[in-house]
DNA sequence: CTGTTAGCGCATTCAT
DNA sequence: ATGAATGCGCTAACAG
């Protein structure tokens, strides 16, 4: 690879015009400028950004820590982010870490010169950041200044007033803790009861740890009593796997049950489509470049997302 | 953050020591030595990357540009290669691009000295690159000298022994001709027909531009003279895609006809699991760092891998 | 054992 | 308008 060394002697000039003419050419002689051209083509010359970085203090590289388990919705995100980085000439540093150690880890490599900034998406676990470079999106603590969260309680206040609006008053819900939104889950879902005048019953929530296939489970033996006619579940690979079996026992979705996933749907031909709030990945992406953009003028803040509610064309009447 | 400068000062010894410390402490008294580290840990200071890069002349950073438009696959590569890639102390940075254009300009903007080397995954067009530094992956054009194809001649030939073992001769292909191995699918097709003493339907075969749907519907519609028991198709999406049209159509998979996936099959709850060819993206990951790490010494060729025949468990007898 | 010097490639002064 | 000099943070070679 050809330095400015070599162009600035083929052109016969200083490093400094050939500096002057490379970013923004102004106060250079039109003949030097056209010399210095020429020399650049012919040696097929590009600035060493590691060099510019350097001196820049800067690189131009944003560091993603993808610390979800699901990784189907890791790709959109990816996608999205990839898309309106490139956009703002920054480039994206993939890192993948499921532990609270290897998040750590991950960013102490990162953060060496390397990445501006970083980026830890979807961690289920608490980690205690206080970097004004590091932005937190869908992870589990909020303490952190900089971060981006979504909004749980709306999310399932929405699912409740549009499956009760589909004559559908007996919600289940099944929420591991482990996903760490619990609490604003089940704020959003009594909210939603009270506003409808419904009772609520402890016994169609199911939030603990057990496996979600276990507490379904208990729901279809107390089916008879509780008669539920919808369903609940944190995310669409949730949803997956609740189906199959709600179908081995004989209940029709969604004609028996309806299942509604708070967090994204598979948009597969073949997998059956349901209701589901779903997060834009590319507006997020748009947020998130537009900080780290403008970070320098104005101080991030906390900021809480809103899913858009979808709804198949099948189950639309 | 804190420079070589300031723990040198602080630990009152020159900067020639502080770096002997913190790289192979060789050769340096033990109280300096101490006094260095404890400087170190006081500023909590780590060596910047981007120095130390530009000096090496290289940043450990790897490219990756994904031109895939299947994007399912696409996670599975990521995640493979960044395991690899981070064990190896080396970065993964991330491009999508689905043009030639948008992989050229994503090259450009990437070998200015940031990247060591790139890798281009996937990309269904031609692109004439002759750099050393660059291994196309799955990629259409064959001709780079650095290149990882995968054996699709192969991956059809076992496809048909397998359904030719299971009782299966009617064996109908739909493979369009954007992804590249077109050639190759016929090859190994033909070869285990000929192998088998079958005769070859041309019929049975759809390579052209035309969609999977369409091509699909001319087999339904002739399904009484052609009366095909099993279908090859590209890859799981198009498995996907393809399953539900034949169920309209009241043919049952695997039972009236078993659907074959050349590259890989989904793994999802919910959905039908098929026999398929997979390519295990871990061990392609391995082969690919291992290249990247000792490419100093052994230059790189092409090379040629073949995917493992997945049966799933309810089709097994 | 350790400090001084030089230079990686570049952009930005400050002179001219 | 342009060239020489400086320094970003670091390591390697050379002296002591």
């Amino acid at each position: 690879m050809s330095t400015i060394n070599d162009v600035s002697r083929l052109a016969g000039v200083s490093k400094a015009t050939v500096s002057r003419v490379l970013s923004g050419s102004r106060g250079v002689k039109e003949a030097s400028r056209l010399a210095v051209l020429k020399a650049v083509d012919e040696l097929n010359y590009r600035p060493n950004v590691i060099a510019q970085s350097l001196l820049s203090q800067s690189t131009g590289c944003i560091g993603v820590i993808c610390a979800q388990d699901n990784i189907n919705q890791t790709t959109a995100y990816l996608y999205a982010l990839e898309k309106h980085l490139s956009q703002s000439q920054k480039h994206l540093l993939l890192r993948f870490a499921n532990t609270k150690a290897g998040v750590m880890s991950a960013l102490e490599e990162l953060t060496c010169g390397l990445c501006d900034d970083v980026l830890i998406i979807g961690a289920r676990f608490p980690l205690n950041i206080n970097d004004e470079n590091v932005i937190l999106v869908d992870c589990a603590e909020s303490d952190t200044p900089n971060s981006i969260q979504f909004d749980h309680a709306f999310a399932a206040e929405t699912a409740c007033n549009f499956l009760i609006s589909q004559g559908r008053r007996q919600i289940a819900l099944i929420h591991p803790d482990a996903r760490g939104s619990t609490d604003q889950v089940l704020l959003g879902y009594k909210h939603a009861l009270e506003n409808n005048f419904l009772p609520f019953n402890r016994n169609l929530v199911f939030m603990d740890d057990t496996s979600s296939s276990v507490a379904l489970q208990v729901l279809l033996n107390n089916a008879t009593t509780l008669n539920f006619n919808a369903l609940l579940v944190a995310d669409e690979q949730e949803a997956q796997r609740v189906i199959p079996q709600l179908q081995a026992f004989n209940k029709s979705v969604p004609g028996d049950i309806m299942v509604f996933s708070l967090a994204g749907s598979l948009h597969l031909p073949g997998v059956p489509k349901i209701p589901a709030i779903e997060y834009s990945m590319d507006a997020m992406a748009a947020r998130i470049v537009a900080w780290l953009n403008e970070k320098t003028q104005s101080v991030l803040g906390s900021c809480v997302v809103r899913g858009d509610l979808i709804i198949p064309e099948m189950i639309k009447r």
